[in-house]
Order: structure tokens, then C-alpha cells, then sequence
DNA sequence: ATGAGAGCTTAATAGCATTAGGTTTTAAAT
DNA sequence: ATTTAAAACCTAATGCTATTAAGCTCTCAT
């Protein structure tokens, strides 16, 4: 789309700054100097725009988070069965944090340990995010495509410690590989101890399992 | 001045003050001034036996991670069986957490982040201590405890993952349960998801195995 | 033209980590 | 007991940083 300026407007601008400095350098050693600088402007400007630097800290992910959140319902949005929600779940979210790796860095290395990141925005979004998950365990026990006694919240703990671990790793080793390396497998193993072991088949190439099938792999 | 702890060297005593300011208060919170208050000394008495405030940061963790790494050999001595080696290593981990949580939640929710973390000593011991896990998920592929099309490195993911989902959220939460709280049942649904196929029978902890029993044997 | 507000600026202020340079305490050697 | 040197500690800078004060300079509706 094309806006009446030619030119971003400098709030814009100081955020981009930011979000590289921050993302590059960590929030500790980036100062208000870096970021004025780098935009343009003097220190004392920024102070227009933002209350403080913490502030503006915390107003970069926070468009990014409601953006996933508002895309999150289109995108399961006809998809049919439990473990394919799953999937386009674990895809989606891997996609978007490969495709804005500066603000999910933010996220993932410098938000969840600020003490004031539970009275944030970006944290209420995230438990919303979080609860979807809930909501498609929960209809997966009772479909029983999953297990009949499976715990919804005990799910997602294993599902979402294990989206974060290899989110955090991949940041931690600098983003040298693609985050999607493996992931069919390590999809797979995560969700193969939920399904029900009734209707299971042990099928590892992501075909839809129906009916019983068993499965030897000798 | 007053007569201090003889007993207690002052290194020892900055450490604990420390380790309880930054556990309360976080890194960037906590000044070198609180600290050395805290001891009864004055800042620049703290630089005689820390290069400097993130030196004395990183020193906390590291004796605590040393201990872990030493405890853990004596206690999966003598264990048979893949899931019973994994079960303690669980019981066992979160068991040292909430023995010293002070410790872990500068390991979690400070030091994981910290971008130097990976050259830490404290970081080399925890690739240690995953490593024995490694070692585990192998030894169970090839005895056939677990899937043989098992990869190691991914069940870890799983596991660590989920083992550092439970315990940031508890710090997240203050603590305010028992980090064993259902932990019998997130440990089996986990771990159902890398067992062999064929000689699994979905039993959960006293729970009848479902109809439809898997192949015995190629 | 005017005057009020938006968008800046320079220059102060206060807090912090760290260092310089010195004094006191300790303990061993004489 | 005195000397001596190092260890342990102190007060007082230093320099960097976030934040604020106070004011300048355009723009533009009236």
C-alpha cells in the first residue's frame, strides 16, 4: 500500500532502529545514544515518542504478537482433525518467527526475563495464543483422535516447552540452520504419545492414519 | 567496625547476598551499592573479589551447576532400564530446583538469556549434564526399549524442553505449588511417545493397557 | 501576521559501575 | 616486640547512561 509520505514517520523509525540494536546487541548494551544516532535524531527526541526506554522496549513485539494473533484463527480455520491443527499450528508459528527473527529474538531472549513482562500486553497476547492450544487438545480427546484421558494443559506444556526449546536454540547458535531441519520427526515423536492408542497407527511420513494399521519396523 | 562471622569468608557472604538480591530484585535491578550494603562493606571492597558485577553474576550459578554435575553419575548408578533412568533424571532435576531455587532462577531466568551465557563455564556443564541424556535416549534405541527409528537428539529436545517449560512457568507462578504436581502423568505422556511400538502396552501407572495389543517380536 | 503546538535541540541532573589512591589490619619473619 | 609486606578495606573520584529542563524553529489554521 502507499502512504501519504514518502518518508516513515520517525516513531516508525525510532522502533526499527530499536528492534535491530536490541535484537543485536541486547537490551542492556544498546543505549538511547545507539538508537538516536542510528536514527538521526538527538537523545532527548526519543523521549517524545516514548516514555522510557523500557517503554519502547516493550512496544516492538507487541505489534508483532497481536499481528500473529489476529492471523492465528484464518490460518486454522478449515482444517480438519486434531493433529493436523497441530501441525499447521507448529508450522505457523516456526514460519513466523523465521520470517521476523528480530522481534521474536526480542521475545524469546530479553522480554521473558523482564520483571514487568507479565503486566505487558505482549504477555496477555501470548496466553491467548497459548489457550488455542488448549482448545484443540481438548477437541482432540474428545473426537478421541488423542488419548481419553489426556490432560489438555499437560499437552501444551510439552508442546510449547518444546516449540520454545528449539526456538531458543536457534537463536542461541546464532540462526545458522533452518528451524524447520527435523521438524517433521520431532513432530511426530511430540505427538505420537498423545494420540489414542486405540486408532493409533505408528506413522511417521505424516499420511493420515485411519483405522488401525499396525505398524513393524524390523 | 562490628565483629563479623568468622566462619563465613566474605567472598561467600557477597555470594549469598548477591544470589538472594538478584533472584528477588533481577540483574539490572539490583546495584552493586544494595550489595554491598547488604554485606556491610563498601562497592569497591566487592571489586577485590569480582572483576566485576556480571563476573560476580555468572560465579553464583556455577558452583550449583558443579554440584548438580557431580550428584548426578551417584544417581543414576545401578538404574536398569531406559524409562527408569529418565524418570530419575526428571525426579531428581526438579527436585534439585526446588531445593535451590535461588540458584535456578538465575540460571533460568537470568543467565539463559544473557548473551554470554554460552561461554560460561556454567554453560559447558549444562551441555554436560544434557549430554548424559543423549547417552540415555541411545542406549534405549538399542536395546529396544524405545522406537529404533528414535534420534536422540530429538527426544532431549522434547524432554528439556518440557522439563524448561514447567520450571520457568513455576518461577513465572512464584512458586506457588509443588513443581511435582502431576508430574507422574506429564512424564508418561512424554515419554509413551518414545517407546517401542512393538513392545509398548500403554499402561499408565496402574491404568488397564487399552484392546488392541502390538506385535511381540520380527 | 500571529500564536500555538509539533518536533526538535543543547545542556543540565542524578544514578550507577568502576577505578585511583590511600589507610588499616593481619600475620609471619626478624 | 618490632618490622614488613600483603591482604582487606575505605573515601573520593571518574566517566558513562537514562532522563529531564528549558528553550528554539518551523508549520499552519485563524
Amino acid at each position: 500500500m502507499q502512504s501519504r509520505n514518502p518518508k516513515k514517520s520517525t516513531r516508525s523509525r525510532i522502533i526499527e532502529s530499536a528492534k535491530k540494536l536490541f535484537a543485536e546487541q541486547g537490551y542492556q548494551k544498546t543505549t538511547v545514544i545507539d538508537i538516536s544516532r542510528q536514527v538521526g535524531l538527538s537523545e532527548a527526541a526519543l523521549y517524545e515518542y516514548f516514555k522510557n526506554k523500557e517503554d519502547l522496549l516493550l512496544t516492538i513485539p507487541d505489534l508483532w504478537v497481536s499481528d500473529l494473533l489476529a492471523d492465528l484463527d484464518g490460518q486454522l480455520f478449515g482444517i480438519k482433525g486434531t493433529v493436523n491443527k497441530l501441525r499447521k499450528f507448529f508450522w505457523w508459528y516456526l514460519r513466523q518467527v523465521e520470517q521476523s527473527p528480530l522481534d521474536a529474538k526480542i521475545v524469546y531472549l530479553i522480554l521473558k526475563t523482564n520483571a514487568n513482562f507479565m503486566t505487558t500486553e505482549v504477555f496477555s497476547n501470548v496466553k491467548i495464543l497459548y489457550s488455542h492450544l488448549l482448545d484443540i487438545f481438548e477437541e482432540g480427546r474428545e473426537s478421541g483422535e488423542l488419548r481419553p484421558n489426556l490432560k489438555p494443559y499437560l499437552a501444551r506444556a510439552i508442546f510449547i516447552g518444546t516449540m520454545d526449546h528449539i526456538i531458543t536454540r536457534w537463536f542461541l547458535k546464532n540462526m545458522s540452520y533452518s528451524l524447520f531441519d527435523n521438524l517433521e520427526e520431532l513432530f511426530n515423536l511430540m505427538v505420537d504419545g498423545f494420540r489414542n492408542p486405540s486408532t493409533i497407527a505408528a506413522n511417521h511420513d505424516g499420511e493420515e492414519a485411519n483405522g488401525i494399521k499396525l505398524n513393524k519396523e524390523c
